[in-house]
DNA sequence: TTCATATATATGTTTTTCCGTATACATTAA
DNA sequence: TTAATGTATACGGAAAAACATATATATGAA
């Protein structure tokens, strides 16, 4: 895959995302009303960086019902998946609120496939 | 060292910025006449942006007569200095010709201490 | 001192990014 | 169909980032 360091580094430069791909980095595969809940942001602003994100070939996603799970793109290139795996586990404190609260929310969707 | 994981990834989200990284990364100790050769950019520009770094805790700064040593600073936490090590490695066409022209510089000063 | 060189910073402007709100679209169930 | 739910996008404004240019500071040499 074709990743341009610097726009895959700006995916990473924000909180909203930073914090999102974590999430996905540690959990594989989580829908937007998912990242809603872990983060408590509002839906437009969840679905606006996921597609940020998708965009830049940072995630892909995949509809199930109507629900859309979105997890990193299985061709990112290995240096990425590392930085991301490094991230996550280097800031395991910083992620720690949104993975309580993903623990802890009512009527997840049931995923197959 | 605290380093927040947005503002370190902010610190790489910028072309000039991540160029010199690698650099650096590569080099271990490089002025910001050298900087300014191997990206080819005016020196107040290489100049702000090594000053952010700094600010960012990122880079450590050393003063050997009338140049300005930059290096990674050394209490960068581990997953930092992986992700920049893993950027490094996995982008070296990205840097290539920044390292030729580094190279290839004329009149580079000696660095002693 | 004065000059030359290396580097830093200040200022005003342009560009980019981010956000909230409103609205559109897609799927499922009734 | 219609309604409800999950998700995406459009739009305008606010905030942040980046830039070019000009100027300031620090050092060493003359």
């Amino acid at each position: 895959m074709v990743l341009n360091p610097v726009s895959f580094f700006k995916s990473l430069a924000d909180e909203t995302r930073l914090r999102m791909l974590m999430l996905l980095t540690t959990q594989g595969e989580l829908c937007v009303c998912e990242l809603g809940a872990a983060l408590q942001d509002s839906q437009p602003k969840i679905s606006r960086h996921l597609a940020q994100l998708k965009t830049a070939g940072v995630l892909q996603s995949r509809r199930q019902g109507k629900w859309i799970y979105y997890r990193l793109h299985p061709q990112l290139p290995a240096w990425a998946s590392t930085v991301l795996q490094q991230a996550a586990d280097g800031n395991q404190p910083y992620v720690k609120k949104n993975q309580q609260r993903l623990a802890t929310m009512c009527n997840r969707p049931e995923r197959c496939c």
